[in-house]
DNA sequence: GTAATAAGTTAGATTAAACTAACTAATTTA
DNA sequence: TAAATTAGTTAGTTTAATCTAACTTATTAC
């Protein structure tokens, strides 16, 4: 059994691990807020757990049962914020904290039922994908909005920051999954693009927001 | 903020003070299963957090304070076993365990939701009062069956221990809340009652099992 | 009412998970 | 390529929560 500080460190190396499943010390301690010498110690009895490859001065990679492990705890916060939002009526920007609580309770079963009552979903209310029970989650081929062109027509699919502030200002701009979306004109100074959905014709979207937006194709 | 241990000594002392609202230092040590110096020491910290009226030698008391953050505590795991029950399709016998950690969790609105998605229950699914959000908690007037005299007519209201393996020879006699319960005989050797009810004629009790039912006028 | 037992406390050690300060290795830049 | 910067490690400290051993106070039993 992994402790609650110990279940932090391998979600977070999942979530940043790059293609390479590589992670550096740094990245870790920035995402966890912890310093980089306790990141090391974590690293080296995480290694002693067979959880993950150390060596110093090398990036981190977490072994295959410790991406398992990782990959069961982010099932365990994904299968809870669908739950909050489709049972529990909260909107989509107040589930990430309660989530990040819930994904640490120890009962398999506890998470079958809410697979079973979600009806087994593919992904959590922000587009995320939920690892299946045997550690498997794939990415679908989504863009950000910020590398599309002007005229283009997209399917809003995924956001990529969950925090509270960015999806409640996606809710001030009617933004929501599903919505399709069209690419008006693109401000060579700053990327801000102008975008017509819904009942807006010509809303500016900073880059900053539109490089958290992932799209389709319709 | 309390840590997970301090609202676990905070929740045993509040379930185990008797009607002077005093606790001993032994029993919350056999309680938490936590070796008496480590709960003297607590008591020290729980006293300087005004959460408790600590002096050696003497018995222990929350303070006001105290009792309400145990209330909220003791609130929050029965609502979750209600929510378990009714709302997840759990067995009686299988949600303490899992409330036992989702108490823990910080978050208002989440208990909040429960609550009212349950239709603000007064009891939890073993007959426990649930306080309310000003932490006032009142048990009703039950007996135990264990205190019934022959032929005497009552109905299950509550049970005193809510382990797996009670609840479980619970249903495996097809014993739950709400039923009506006949004293036919009381064994005067070692108190063991013969009781009907449901499809059930003669159904032996030992006294173990009578002194955990509680019962009241039907 | 004293001796035995139970309950409670004090002192000091241990472990997990964090920290800072100081050092070393790797990478970037001029 | 040498210097500067950034990344990573080592050593030692801190805090929360636990423990054991030894001691003190309170209670119970004869």
């Amino acid at each position: 059994m992994n402790s609650l500080a110990e279940e932090n460190y391998l979600k977070a190396m999942l979530s940043l691990s790059n293609d390479k499943g590589e992670v550096n010390v740094n990245e870790l301690s920035k995402r966890l807020e912890i310093k980089m010498p306790t990141v090391t110690s974590m690293m080296k009895k995480l290694s002693a757990k067979k959880l993950v490859y150390y060596q110093s001065y090398k990036p981190l990679r977490l072994t295959e049962k410790g991406r398992k492990e990782a990959a069961f705890i982010i099932r365990k916060h994904r299968l809870t914020e669908m739950f909050l939002v489709e049972k529990m009526g909260f909107g989509w920007e107040e589930v990430h904290s309660i989530a990040e609580q819930v994904e640490h309770i120890q009962s398999a079963e506890f998470f079958e039922k809410m697979d079973k009552l979600l009806g087994y979903p593919k992904l959590d209310p922000h587009g995320s994908p939920i690892p299946d029970k045997n550690g498997k989650m794939v990415w679908k081929q989504y863009r950000k909005l910020s590398e599309c062109e002007a005229d283009e027509v997209v399917k809003l699919s995924a956001v990529i920051n969950t925090s509270k502030d960015f999806l409640k200002f996606l809710n001030s701009r009617h933004l929501s999954l599903g919505m399709k979306l069209k690419v008006k004109f693109i401000e060579q100074f700053d990327q801000t693009m102008l975008v017509s959905y819904g009942k807006y014709d010509k809303e500016a979207l900073s880059h900053i927001v539109c490089e958290r937006l992932l799209v389709e194709k319709v």
